[in-house]
DNA sequence: TATTGTACCATTTGATGTAAGGGTACAATA
DNA sequence: TATTGTACCCTTACATCAAATGGTACAATA
């Protein structure tokens, strides 16, 4: 498995690590179950920071495309290759853009829009 | 009626603005069809820009509390009363709220809503 | 001709959030 | 004792946006 990263493009460096991770999943060059090298050690590998690599095992983690299993190491989920398939972030935009158009077209401004996101995301709701 | 803005304090000057407009609909100290002084008149009385009377003006107008009759002046609305109380920015809030929060309970990182978020407003979808 | 709201062009200031890196420390283990 | 993931502390660089200001110009009109 090899894994290349491109520190001048603009894609931050921990969603390449996440995008060639599931890549690598979906085209069977790693299988369930099988083992990832530590964070260390990928950091080292790639000449990351140990927590930008701990950032990218965290999301896929949570996304069950990995599976960490504390001192024994990370190892691919059972179900890796159905999540990773699942773009989780288009979700997300389906639902976010739903919710905004409605707004907008109730005459809402952006600016208005922007700084009500703002309170909900700081939770300084009345 | 009287109108006093706090250069000091953290409310943007457009927002004391339109909420003590507001209220003075709501107390009755400016009633229907009642003439408005000028955008520039306004900025000069309260020693403000043009452009921050004017985007409160456009706000007061979207929400129907005040009416503009190009160069015939602004009138408070008809409906101004009514429209008054009507906190448009709590309903978005309320919509917003709702959205964030189901999609914080399926996992995403609030940094992920906040880029999806970017994306939507910035008409980014793929 | 002066005034009305409005629409552009632009700038500065301050706040906020991301990405990334650096450091230290922890419990659990082989 | 070295390694595992993880959780804190903090800093730097960069990007985005709100708010406010300034200037110029327009058609419509009294």
């Amino acid at each position: 498995m090899e894994i290349i990263i491109d520190i001048e493009g603009s894609v931050p460096l921990f969603a390449q690590l996440i995008e060639q991770i599931k890549q690598a999943v979906l085209n069977d060059k790693i299988m369930a179950n099988d083992p990832l090298p530590s964070i260390r050690q990928l950091a080292n590998d790639l000449d990351l920071n140990n927590k930008t690599v701990a950032k990218a095992y965290r999301l896929l983690e949570r996304d069950e495309v990995i599976q960490t299993k504390g001192y024994r190491g990370t190892f691919i989920h059972p179900n890796a290759k159905v999540n990773s398939s699942v773009d989780l972030n288009a979700l997300v935009l389906t639902k976010l853009n739903k919710t905004i158009d409605t707004l907008r077209k109730e005459g809402v401004t952006d600016s208005e829009i922007r700084i009500a996101f703002s309170d909900v995301m700081n939770n300084r709701i009345s």
